[in-house]
RNA sequence: GUCCCCGUCGUCCAGAGGCCUAGGACGUGGCCCUUUCAAGGCUAAAACACGGGUUCGAAUCCCGUCGGGGACGCCA
């Protein structure tokens, strides 16, 4: 026995191109994407670019790129066709055209002639009582006489979906039964005057389309189910499954907006995260495995996977957390992966040098390898590998002022200078017993010699472990970094 | 204003009537390690919004209040 087309599950992400990916479509793609892995099921992109003043080409290529950076691979949809297809909606416009004029054939939406009222038209009023941008009653009093007359002479006009008396009940599968009274629902338009349809007319055409069977998208979305479920009655059609996931909030607790900082996924790769730790990050904000797990890989994820393990309410996005997710994830590459993925940073930063990759790349690898439990973004190898590429070009002057200010430091380190230069093994072990072998002869404490030598190879007063530093060096380049700060003593 | 959703540590989650003196993670404080900064180890503070029920027993069920969010477009 052998799984029927329609027991497969089939989820879709259906963002709108009017924007970048932000990290709350990234996440409901995830989701979805994650069910279909985790269920064997398909995934399927469709971009619901309807909008024609708002959506463009640039800002598919954007999303796309977000998903692909984040290894969100579909199965149907742009690039990979289907059987489906096409996967624009902007290709489909006859299909919504056809399916308005069912509904007007069977009596479930009407023409209406009114003119396009936009939002503010008619805001509720004070006292509660709502007013409605259209006349319903003017529109079915019309005859159809009237109306083919009216159509024959061109007139602009949209198609209203006739909601019905009752009550429209759907099973969230993260919110239980949720239930509206129809009455609080208008006719919505289904089609508008300039022919194209709206979002609720095209997303449950493409749906039934597509052979959907779970609808996978964000809680804003619960008010408009009501809607998108009775046309789905309408035309006669299975209701599929839905799961509203809740929002992601900024700090304040508000949508997160521009204030909030990045909201475009790609402006975190900017930032020098790793995919696989957005994708960790973003799984556990308003979904758990149920368990105390928190670092989990991509396939990890899959595997503990379940619409039941979203929550209810909504997450705060905390970009310390974030961070943290990353260092893991940065701390589990290879170090070719690292190498491959910092050499473009090192690139822009100046610094990167050919042989890095080639003769020196066990060398680079080892600078790198102090590096990582310090790094939690990609920017900080590069800045904390400076000083191991090229001699400071300044000092910091808190650090000189405490550690190479003292009465007689040229001295010391002129000292500490000449045994470095004669070690035979330029080795940790060698180097600190030789450092703190001149600082007892010279009667300090090793930390006087140590501080001022970070200073001196460094220009700065932190760094990874001064011996493995000294050692990566080498010789000559410890000799030199030390003698020019003596000159200045 | 109307409708809908939600309400456990600062934040993200666990908890599906007794296992809870409420657990984990991030962050924060302290201690240890230590040449700085990290990392690591140990440790501490930190929450069931409030009020009524139901029940032998409620963080878990019901109602209300308050609070937060979302939707009310010829946007998606």
């Amino acid at each position: 026995m052998t799984l029927t087309g329609s027991t497969i599950p089939r989820v879709r992400f259906a963002p709108s191109p009017t924007g970048y990916l932000h990290v709350g479509g990234a996440r409901t793609a995830l989701f979805n994407w994650l069910f279909a892995r985790r269920m064997g099921g398909v995934f399927v992109l469709r971009i619901e670019d309807t909008d024609v003043e708002r959506s463009s080409t640039d800002m598919v290529t954007g999303i796309l790129d977000g998903l692909s950076w984040l290894g969100l691979d579909w199965d149907e949809g742009p690039g990979v066709g289907g059987p489906h297809a096409p996967y624009f909606q902007s290709e489909r416009l006859e299909l919504y055209r056809a399916a308005a004029a069912e509904l007007v054939a069977a009596g479930r939406a009407y023409y209406d002639f009114g003119g396009p009222s936009k939002r503010g038209d008619a805001a509720a009023d004070d006292d509660g009582t709502y007013e409605r941008r259209y006349d319903r009653d003017a529109c079915l009093a019309v005859s159809a006489d009237e109306v083919a007359r009216r159509l024959a002479a061109g007139e602009p006009y949209a198609i209203r979906f006739l909601v019905p008396p009752g009550e429209t009940v759907f099973a969230d599968l993260v919110h239980g039964d949720v239930r509206f009274d129809n009455a609080h629902i208008e006719d919505f338009v289904v089609l508008r005057s300039d022919g194209y349809p709206t979002y609720h007319l095209s997303v449950v055409v493409d749906d039934i389309a597509m052979a959907m069977t779970h609808v996978v998208r964000g809680d804003d979305h619960i008010s408009n189910t009501p809607k998108q479920v009775l046309l789905y009655q309408a035309f006669g059609k299975p209701v599929p499954h839905f799961a509203h996931v809740p929002l992601i909030m900024g700090a304040d607790k508000k949508r997160l907006s521009k204030r909030h900082g990045a909201t475009s996924v790609m402006e975190y790769e900017r930032q020098g995260y790793v995919p696989e730790a957005m994708v960790n990050f973003l799984a556990l904000l308003g979904w758990s495995p149920g368990q105390d797990l928190e670092l989990l890989t991509k396939d990890e994820l899959v595997a503990h996977f379940t619409l039941e393990g979203i929550s209810t309410g909504n997450a705060v996005f905390n970009t310390e957390k974030l961070d943290w997710f990353n260092h893991q994830h940065l701390l589990k590459r290879s170090d070719d992966d690292l190498v491959t993925l910092l050499t473009p940073w090192f690139e822009r930063a100046g610094l990167w040098q050919a042989d890095l990759a080639g003769a020196r790349r066990g060398w680079f690898v080892e600078v790198l390898t102090l590096l990582r439990p310090r790094a939690r973004r990609l920017g900080e190898f590069v800045d904390g590998a400076r000083p191991f590429l090229v001699a400071p070009d300044s000092y910091d002057a808190d650090g000189v002022a405490k550690h190479l200010s003292a009465p007689g430091i040229g001295a010391h380190l002129t000292a500490l200078r000449e045994a470095f230069a004669g070690l035979e093994a330029f080795t940790e072990g060698p180097l600190e017993q030789t450092l703190r072998a001149v600082a007892e002869q010279r009667g300090l404490k090793a930390g006087v010699l140590i501080h001022a030598t970070r200073l001196a190879m460094t220009g700065r007063t932190v760094s990874p472990g001064l011996f493995e530093l000294l050692r990566l060096l080498g010789r000559d380049e410890v000799v030199a970094r030390l003698a020019r700060v003596i000159q200045t003593r």
